[in-house]
DNA sequence: TTATTAAGTGACGATGCGTCACTAAAAAAT
DNA sequence: ATTTTTTAGTGACGCATCGTCACTTAATAA
């Protein structure tokens, strides 16, 4: 059964498998229930062959995390390919975040608890750098899309205010939006009001506004360029949203 | 040892005892390392009486935080009794959040904890039913400054935005800077260069101005109203601030 | 004094984690 | 062709933790 050595792809392969496992086991029952003998219950390999690949059940779940922020990558690197002004684009990468939050809402949880003392210290050094690596793509693009607006006269940055805060502002607000409207945490009495992506919209304009961000809110028809994100740019993701929410 | 029936206060002192332990425990061991049986060997009580109180551990970590919640209530509401501008009101509402989770990073990290699904569905009805009312007081206290604004005119409401939606607006902005920015939480390249206070301010003040609260950033001196902030309303809890990172 | 009943106890079965002594089999050495 | 080496894989086991429940304790009622 077992040749002396494997196959860098197959390992690759398998360790895709077993996360694919694990994120199926924590769509049925929560992180809580996750177990490493149930995710050995369901695949063909020992525990010993799991634990050759995660050193623990924190381990395994930084690399779901992983794996998560990375198809979140690829998604804000779709967005800033729009075809429009600085700012739309900035909206873009936000709605990208939402769909992605909304397509995934077992994966965006998990970065949650992945992000949590307890699962990270016990995480592999080499993941939590991938972690790392991975937070600084996510930035990069949001970067690329301020120094654009710099560049074009769109964005007049506040005094005292960094690129890199200006990146930051809008990936706190949009975290806090998307988690605090997030179906899986509970809502309370205004929560049960709020819809996520009005009320990302709604806290896009208001912040990019405040930062100066032209053109600004009254000055453009936003839902039209909602419009174009859906058709432009995540045809795919909406698609998949509607017939997540549609059937039965 | 046992009276057949126990006092009303003794029970609540008594649930106060195994929370204040608990809380122990996590800030020495993290949320990870809370148990039950380390509860039982802290306390005169034996698992039996613990499980009088509380269903199972999730349920007390719901409690905890639920009394973390209560803290910051109270703390909201100290801050709205600012003397100052509805806007100043409202800036102090954030940064009493900010302090109670730099005072508190356990009690914060477990308020994301007990949100999550795996926690949350185990706990008592009716401990989920005091946490909502509880983040209702919470936001009631947003509520007033904004009303008192809109009665001063100082803020004038967008089109399309009720009242709760800029309040939800700056408390998910609030909650997203400071979870994203809390010590417990890994840092990445963009993080580390983040100071708290300095960036919930900003943030603070991009919303505000967004939402076109007046007077806008650069028309006060926004610096003197948190000097007045640390003095008149929280200079208990600066202090503290100061004796905890200082020493040593 | 006895009966009743709420409060409290801790041993116990069940479950999950991570390890490690062992097996299997491919590649290398003879 | 046979033996040796080496690496992948296995799963039973020891340990920790959970939550329960049959039982004890002691205050109140009869």
């Amino acid at each position: 059964m077992s040749p002396k050595v494997i196959d860098e792809t197959t390992l690759h392969a398998r360790e895709e498998e077993i996360m694919q496992t694990a994120l199926e086991i924590i769509s049925e029952l929560g992180v809580a229930g996750l177990t490493i003998d149930k995710v050995v219950a369901r695949l063909p390999y020992s525990k010993g062959t799991i634990y050759n690949h995660f050193t623990c059940k924190e381990d395994l779940l930084t690399g779901l995390c992983n794996r998560s922020v990375e198809n979140v990558a690829a998604l804000f690197e779709r967005a800033i390919t729009y075809d429009g002004s600085s700012r739309e684009k900035m909206l873009a990468v936000g709605y990208a975040y939402m769909l992605h939050s909304q397509l995934n809402p077992t994966e965006f949880m998990l970065v949650i608890s992945a992000k949590t003392p307890s699962v990270r210290e016990k995480s592999t050094e080499k993941r939590q750098e991938e972690h790392l690596e991975l937070e600084n793509r996510l930035l990069g693009g949001l970067l690329k899309v301020i120094s654009s607006g710099l560049a074009s006269g769109e964005l007049n940055l506040l005094p005292h205010l960094s690129p890199a805060q200006v990146a930051f502002s809008l990936w706190s607000m949009s975290f806090g939006t998307i988690a605090l409207l997030h179906e899986s945490l509970d809502r309370c009495s205004v929560r049960v009001e709020m819809q996520l992506e009005r009320e990302l919209i709604n806290h896009s304009n208001i912040l990019l506004d405040g930062l100066n961000w032209q053109p600004f809110t009254q000055d453009h028809n936003w839902q039209e360029t909602i419009e174009r994100f859906k058709k432009e740019l995540f045809a795919d993701e909406v698609q998949q949203l509607r017939a997540q929410s549609a059937p039965t």
